[in-house]
DNA sequence: CAGCGTCAGAATGTCAACATTCGGACATGG
DNA sequence: CCATGTCCGAATGTTGACATTCTGACGCTG
């Protein structure tokens, strides 16, 4: 049933200028708010308008960006509303990808993890690059929706996995420390789970994960914005 | 806080493509695995292939067409793989949205309900238009997104709505007499436990509302399918 | 006759020009 | 001075032509 190769993914210009912007706007270069104008992306990254389109429509689909008629789209903002609910959807989702993953978890998959959660280690151990980490972070959780093998389940992952990242970076931005003491030990103790055959377990650990993620994120945003 | 108006909603002509696309899709004018030619598309619906992307670009999110790189884009198909996806997916959602929209739901709220499951009981007891109580059937699952109020998790749903009303017309078509006995007892239910403050509870039946459907749309599929 | 290389048709991807719409600046009148 | 109406610049929406890629068929070769 396994294919040997894979086929080749090619992919638009669409795509291209879409993982472009998205870097930008992690980056910072393009803070909360910020315009997206069609022609200046369309002159800087050297594609058509057109393509451009097809860049942003990805980025709306992930909740980066909003967009409306005839208006320019614009970068989103962090508000404490939007965190609740990118939160409160992903701990459902979370918990779904855990239950269904765990019995069909594999030792190659385990180990994948474990060596996520040790890049994890060395990288709070070491120089602390707080972007580095979130993306080990970010990555945990994709491999687990791959092994969970739902399409539609990974696409809702999608949907939101963008914002996640994007809160998570102003979260360690904002206060690393609490951020890199809890990291390290959370994940561990998600791949213990999956590895047993308790999925009412795996799913409140992974929930729970996402519940103090989104109390420590709440905490660190300024009294103003809530 | 209730805006006396709302804001007209001006869309392009790639969303009016989308709507005549699907409903097309609904009416079986499309059949699962047809494809969707842009040039026949733009020639039939009088606007340019640009705006029928859009279109199906609308479609696509909504995973009721697959898309692919220089490849004509095809109506799903349904598999019983595609209907585990889907319904593990939305149980996950359907509970969620109950259990949020529990605390938020209000009088007019109930009574909007109430209508939706009154007219299914006179449409089963009626000429029974399985067309119409499958409409029904997903508009009242849409209010309660609407109640629970979290824009991210509409999204979800709206990313496996139509795929679901695929099915569920699927449904009544092999097999119209199991769903139509079940139907409306099983929303004025969900509607009961709204109105009352266990969240654990209403979380409980959506979730086994979705499930029932899964198995009793599984069991329609024809066994070559399978 | 099986396998491979080539080719042609048709569909999608990309582009740049034109049409429409929005938002604010400015002038005007009460 | 505030409210209203008008206009203009700039950005997005739409379109048709051009470029690229895929799929299948055909013919050649071993």
């Amino acid at each position: 049933m396994a294919p040997t190769v894979e086929r080749v993914k090619r992919r638009g210009l669409g795509d291209d200028a879409a993982d472009l912007v998205r870097e930008a706007i992690f980056d910072g270069r393009f803070p909360p708010g910020a315009p997206l104008r069609e022609i200046e992306l369309a002159e800087q990254l050297g594609v058509s308008r057109g393509s451009v389109r097809d860049g942003l429509a990805v980025l709306a689909r992930e909740g980066l960006i909003r967009t409306g008629w005839h208006q320019p789209t614009t970068v989103i903002e962090i508000e404490s509303d939007d965190v609740e609910e990118v939160y409160a959807l992903r701990e459902a989702l979370d918990g779904l990808a855990a239950r269904v993953a765990q019995p069909r978890i594999g030792d190659s998959e385990v180990s994948q993890l474990l060596d996520l959660v040790d890049e994890m280690a060395a990288e709070v151990d070491g120089r602390g690059d707080a972007t580095a980490l979130v993306h080990l972070d970010i990555t945990f959780h994709d491999t687990i929706y791959v092994i969970a093998a739902n399409q539609r389940l990974t696409s809702a992952w999608q949907a939101v996995r963008s914002q996640v990242h994007l809160f998570q970076l102003r979260r360690v931005r904002d206060g690393y420390l609490p951020y890199r003491d809890g990291v390290v030990r959370e994940h561990r103790e998600i791949v213990e789970l999956l590895q047993g055959t308790d999925q009412r377990a795996v799913e409140e650990v992974a929930r729970e994960h996402v519940a103090a993620a989104r109390r420590s994120l709440l905490a660190s945003l300024p009294p103003t914005v809530r």
